[in-house]
DNA sequence: TTTGCTTATCTTTTT
DNA sequence: GATAAGCAAA
């Protein structure tokens, strides 16, 4: 093992947490302030006084996070931390709920519900209940899900929550209340759990089980929590209940980036931690490694209005950089053609597409973005937003995998049935009420009688289940589970069937890294895949939700739609704690920088049902003083070329819009010389059309005008 | 009862 | 642009 200089790579902030002996420490952290290797370093360290991998707990708030943690702290010590637990607290409940499932009377194979999937149950039991029918104002499943959920972390009940959070719903209490527990019992009846359920049960679990709190006690010696602020209390009492016994734990967090508030988040944990763990000792790191003066002053200055105080005011340990640029644009179109410019400029000044960051506040505000880049051919990954698991076509598929495992998943069940012809509702529920109700569901399904034409559909799937759960082979169950819903999905989705089927397959590829089919449908719900994983390699920009931003950093960070009716949400603009949680995104957003930051805002939007509106700069940009930015002067209006190779769809307009300050056209190009542009390879120049402008000849896409401002072309 | 056609309604953010 | 809901027809 090789020696580590703590003091040397540490400051004496970080030493002094990564160093503490042992007992619980709390560590505050500002943005940019280095707890990533806080954390790491406390695991090296860990490791290096001698305690076994293997009894280090790491909870993070993705899967990924926590590992490329341990793939840092490998690198670290030379040795392999893979040994070490880590990963999400829904995860890792999981697991251990799976373990002692029997406990609290669920099979170990549970179905793990996602959000969709709760809002189909209860849909269907409010109309099992009559109360859509009567009622067309009953509150929406999306809404029950949300009122199911508080219900679970708030430890309120329905009354004081409708009362609290949905006054306007008071009137349907008493439905909802119904609404509620019939969910709560569907639940266990068909071995299902939620999200939240994970978390509940295992707590419970903990609580109940003084002989399982303290194996888990014995067999974790120290528990690291990183995004402490986004636990909720159920987390909290988690970290409590397993660390009986030795109170070894260390949270990491910032109380001014808490943005999940609206799952249940709870930041005051912070505050509660010590009064939790009596003796804790808290550190705080206010040093910002990330950026620069100019970008902290600006990002200090969107939390200094937040209405909870929060006192780090960070100071950066690097030199100078210069003032955050703001760009306003005329309408989305605009903006994304501004920022694919920039874009381009940077990728030609040689900076990595993946040091290059595009953040948002919705999944749908990138769209014009997305079709500019796509024109100049520039790569981008998106996250957040609609993930594939999300789709119709994929969740058809994964219900008839599902069934496999519990087949007494009345959901799952329901969706696979309906794929049948001549099958709908009304029948899938009088054929599930009666094969549920057996000790086999499947072989029920096989002897079902009836002279209804379904008949051979039904039979047929319940011999291929049949067949498939004897089935060891997982390539091999995929295989013809797909074979089985393939004709559905070809006959259900005529104009793109063939990018469904081709994405089911890709799931059988995924699944190709797991022993069983149970543990991959539960990482899949647990940890849904953004997209389909891309065949062609090299690297990408990123489009990111600011959500999927959290915890990462980029060289170039642009922060766009920053307008009123986007960046706040318009939903949360009515609550007056909805909107410090849009602050302290906004703050998340702007700080995950190093070295430019841009701020872009459209004047005009456009409206879900088309037209559009004009709107202001986000209430978020006026409280920055104006002496903190930079705007970006518009020289005049951007003009589309419409030349002949737009009719070939090739990338216009990118060469168009405001020009950089500074950047002249310096070399003039004869025709005929030969060329390199860093997107477009070798080309060949056909004529200067004006003094900054350069028609050029790509081999590879052919003609293509270049402002010489933005395009670095050399000679070759 | 199921299906197929048309129209409306949205679209926060996510383990 | 995708899905839910509404309505008429088989």
């Amino acid at each position: 093992m090789p020696h580590i200089d703590f003091e040397k790579s540490l400051n004496p902030e970080q030493l002094e947490a990564v160093t503490t002996p042992d007992g619980p420490v709390l560590v505050v952290a500002g943005a940019g302030s280095g707890k990533t290797r806080t954390l790491v370093y406390r695991v090296a360290w860990l490791i290096q006084k001698g305690l076994s991998p293997n009894s280090i707990l790491l909870l993070t708030f993705t899967r990924k996070a926590a590992s490329t943690m341990l793939e840092r702290a490998s690198e670290l010590l030379g040795i392999d931390c893979q040994r070490v637990c880590g990963g999400t607290f829904h995860g890792f409940s999981h697991r251990m709920l799976r373990r002692h499932a029997r406990l609290i009377g669920y099979p170990p194979n549970f179905t793990i519900l996602d959000r969709a999937d709760v809002q189909h149950i209860l849909k269907f039991l409010c109309q099992e209940l009559g109360l859509t029918g009567k009622d067309k104002r009953f509150p929406k499943a999306s809404t029950l899900g949300v009122i199911a959920s508080k219900l679970a972390n708030l430890d309120l009940d329905i009354e004081q929550l409708l009362y609290r959070h949905f006054p306007h719903l008071g009137i349907h209490a008493e439905g909802i209340y119904k609404v509620i527990e019939a969910y709560h019992i569907y639940k266990k009846n068909h071995a299902l759990m939620d999200y939240d359920d994970l978390l509940i049960n295992w707590k419970r679990l903990l609580k109940t089980h003084p002989e399982i709190r303290q194996d888990v006690g014995s067999r974790f010696r120290h528990i690291l929590v990183d995004e402490y602020q986004d636990t909720n209390s159920t987390q909290a009492e988690i970290v409590r209940l397993m660390a009986c016994g030795h109170d070894n734990v260390m949270v990491v967090g910032d109380d001014a980036q808490s943005i999940y508030a609206f799952r249940g988040a709870n930041f005051k944990n912070i505050l509660e931690f010590p009064r939790l763990f009596p003796n804790c000792k808290v550190i705080k790191l206010i040093r910002n490694y990330r950026t620069t003066q100019p970008n902290l002053d600006c990002t200090n200055a969107i939390i200094a209005h937040a209405r909870e105080k929060f006192t780090k005011r960070l100071v950066a340990q690097r030199a100078g950089g210069e003032k955050p640029i703001l760009y306003r644009a005329n309408d989305e179109l605009d903006q994304a053609r501004f920022v694919t410019t920039q874009i381009r400029n940077f990728l030609s000044d040689g900076v990595s597409p993946s040091q290059i960051a595009v953040l948002f506040r919705a999944g749908f505000h990138s769209y014009h973005l997305e079709t500019e880049l796509n024109r100049c051919f520039i790569p981008f990954e998106k996250r957040g937003g609609l993930k594939l698991v999300e789709s119709a076509h994929i969740k058809d598929f994964l219900s008839l995998l599902r069934i496999l495992i519990n087949p007494y998943d009345r959901f799952s069940w329901t969706r696979v049935l309906l794929l049948i012809e001549r099958l709908g509702t009304k029948g899938v529920n009088k054929i599930l009420t009666n094969i549920l109700m057996t000790e086999d569901p499947v072989l029920s399904l096989e002897s079902y009688k009836t002279k209804a034409s379904w008949r051979p559909k039904t039979k047929e799937l319940a011999l291929l289940l049949k067949r498939m759960r004897k089935c060891e082979d997982l390539s091999n169950v995929m295989k013809n589970m797909e074979a089985w819903i393939e004709p559905f999905i070809t006959s259900n989705y005529v104009d793109d069937y063939p990018r469904r089927l081709l994405e089911i397959q890709q799931l059988r590829a995924m699944a190709s890294q797991y022993d069983d089919l149970a543990s991959f449908l539960a990482d899949l719900a647990l940890d849904p895949p953004e997209g389909i994983e891309d065949t062609q390699q090299g690297e990408k920009i990123v489009l990111s939700t600011v959500h999927s931003a959290k915890g990462l950093e980029w060289q170039v960070v642009f922060v766009i739609s920053l307008c009123e009716g986007r960046f706040p949400s318009p939903n949360a603009t009515l609550n007056g704690d909805e909107v410090e949680e849009e602050r302290r995104l906004f703050y998340v957003a702007s700080t995950r920088a190093k070295d430019h930051l841009f701020f872009c805002y459209p004047q005009y939007i456009t409206q879900a049902g088309g037209g559009s509106i004009p709107v202001s700069a986000s209430r978020f940009l006026n409280e920055i003083p104006t002496s903190l930015l930079r705007p970006w002067k518009r020289p005049h209006l951007a003009k589309r070329h419409s030349g002949s190779f737009a009719a070939r769809g090739a990338p216009t307009s990118a060469f168009s819009g405001p020009s950089s300050p500074g950047s002249k056209a310096d070399l003039p190009f004869n025709p005929g010389q030969r060329v390199r542009h860093p997107i477009f390879g070798p080309g060949t120049v056909v004529q200067m059309v004006t003094d900054e402008k350069v028609k050029v000849c790509f081999d590879s896409v052919g003609d293509k005008t270049l402002h010489l401002g933005y395009a670095k072309l050399s000679v070759i």
